[in-house]
DNA sequence: CTGAAAGCGCTTACAG
DNA sequence: CTGAAAGCGCTTACAG
């Protein structure tokens, strides 16, 4: 490919010249400059961006995007919102598709080497439970971190995401306020040590279970991996128990979940929103296609990759003094749809 | 960050030295060597690539992925394939999102210029038509091309997919077996002046009708933009005419359009499968968990992705003489799941 | 307005 | 086995 200095030749003047020409047209002759278009063009050529780099000074800033589950339904609004950022920033982004998705040490100093070799500036982790013993790899990174939809262990890292334990709470509520009592719930596994940002959704039922005194009991609670199928084998464990629980409406802590239940209550012979009311939490646009059309807690996946883009590149260019840890917030909401119905059970 | 010169001070050995212990471990004397990694590891030293890169000896094979859609249900399991393959070959992969669907001049410009300035060494372009007006931009790319999904006009280059009219004939022959002769089609939009992959659905369509001599009207075809809403839209228009058509089953032209089928004969008061039949085109992970189960034809994104990548890898790495143009047609295979019933239709 | 030269981080043929 | 030096493509302070 033709390089800055075929065009000096071609043009018969020097490579500093031809540079100029080309990044600060206006320190040049127009003549000369004319003539480096020209040959440019002539010769097809393209700047390359990574000797470019070299010259710190004119170093392009760039973003490293890790995330697991590239095949997951939210990736796609989630790196939109990323992305849209980035090129108002005028900022490269390189996508790292983390292999495993259990966050082992190995899997994410891959991606740490990914990103420090193709000097990154900066790193945003989805989707990935942070604990502390790896606060050592973040360290040595020694670039800023940004954590999306998942928080680190001990908020030592600025993550953007959705209150789980509100936004959870709000679910129960919104079910309290269609009439239901005897409510159950699809959470996710407990297998981890540390609390996951999925987990803390139990703890949101739980306190709206507290708060609204509604009847309880373990068998009231099932636990999936978050994906259809465990939806649909813990909707299978909740009918079985159904005589002693008499539930009337289930919260699932993920959207695929939830439409798993609702595949198994109609399997089951049973009829969404008619017999049993369900929501989910996610809102993937699959959840508006589904029959009946999930009712669910929206997480704002754009917002979420957006914000979080936004957030190290302020960091970036002002050097303004952000906060460098902590949760944000982002807003979530409830999507009514129509898997949810009013409750006129005889124990309402 | 630490450079391979702060190695060598540290260490006290040349550069060159340095670089070989990292690269060529065997030419080093294994004092030297151990000399060279302690310091690596307390320095935090990371290979810079970018430099690396200037060394064409050297350099790592890079692959541009540009696509439209990210959002796209599909589009995990199409990078997966790639990203499987570039992983298995030591090869980085740059994703470029096309910023707009209509594959405009500038837009296919912008992201060969995004190739290009990032060194990439060929380029794998998804689910995107390619008019021959555009073969003085693959010119000047200067490097190979494949197309994935979706063909050249011209078959200029090679492109990956599926046999868009075998499959979608053996989709209503498959109907034809179930017993079904009153098939209706919801197609692509016609609006494009060239036939995309997504058009040739309809010709296999025809070409069956033809074929087994299906009872046929221009209200048998209804068009639709492939999403889940034109889907539902297209099948009212389908259920308006029944009375003069007699449907019992439909073909889709893809997944999303046979879903939002599936919701509106369910809003309309019918039942899938048992009032009329629904086959989709795609596969999509989504559509194995409709209710009903959508039966459909697989288009293997996944292999799709590995074979496109392959044959890059190859054209690039083995010099070999492989065909540079046409089309690499893929396997389909027919997924039966539950939105297919007999047909006891008086009219058999 | 333009050119010669140094430097960005790395690799490797060439000597020793 | 190791070092000095050239070169990858580009930018920019320094002279002119």
């Amino acid at each position: 490919m033709a390089t800055i200095n075929d065009i000096a030749k071609y043009a018969g003047i020097s490579i500093a010249t031809v540079s100029r020409a080309l990044n600060k047209p206006e320190l040049v002759n127009a003549d000369t400059r004319e003539r480096v278009m020209q040959a440019a063009k002539k010769l097809n050529y393209f700047t390359n961006d990574k000797a470019r780099q070299f010259n710190l000074k004119t170093k392009k800033l760039s973003l490293g995007v890790i995330i697991p589950y590239i095949t997951s339904f939210y990736f796609g609004e989630l790196y939109s919102g990323i992305s849209r950022v980035a090129h108002e920033n005028n900022i490269d982004l390189l996508l790292y598709e983390l292999k495993s998705d259990n966050m082992a040490r190995e899997g994410l100093t891959e991606a740490f080497s990914f990103a420090q070799r193709h000097l990154v500036d900066g790193v945003i982790l989805a989707s990935s439970h942070m604990p502390s013993e790896y606060d050592d790899l973040i360290e040595q990174l020694q670039m800023p971190v940004v954590l999306l939809l998942d928080a680190h262990e001990s908020a030592k890292l600025p993550a953007f995401k959705v209150d789980d334990i509100r936004a959870s709470f709000d679910a129960v509520a919104y079910l309290v306020s269609r009439g239901h009592r005897r409510i159950g719930m699809i959470s996710a596994l407990q297998t981890q040590r540390q609390e996951r940002g999925e987990q803390l959704r139990l703890r949101g039922y739980k306190q709206a279970v507290d708060f609204y005194k509604l009847p309880y009991s373990h068998s009231f609670v099932v636990y999936g991996d978050m994906r259809f199928d465990d939806g649909y084998s813990a909707m299978k464990q909740l009918l079985a128990e159904r005589d002693e629980t008499g539930l009337t409406a289930v919260f699932a802590a993920s959207d695929e979940m939830a439409i798993g239940a609702m595949r198994c209550i109609h399997d089951a012979g049973l009829r969404v929103p008619d017999d049993i009311s369900v929501i989910g939490y996610d809102n993937l646009s699959v959840s508006n296609i589904t029959t009946p059309k999930l009712t669910t807690i929206e997480q704002p996946f754009g917002q979420i990759g957006a914000e979080g883009a936004r957030h190290i590149v302020k960091l970036l260019t002002e050097g303004e003094q952000l906060p460098e840890k902590g949760n944000f917030y982002m807003p979530y909401k409830i999507i009514e749809r129509e898997s949810v119905a009013e409750n006129s059970a005889s124990d309402k």
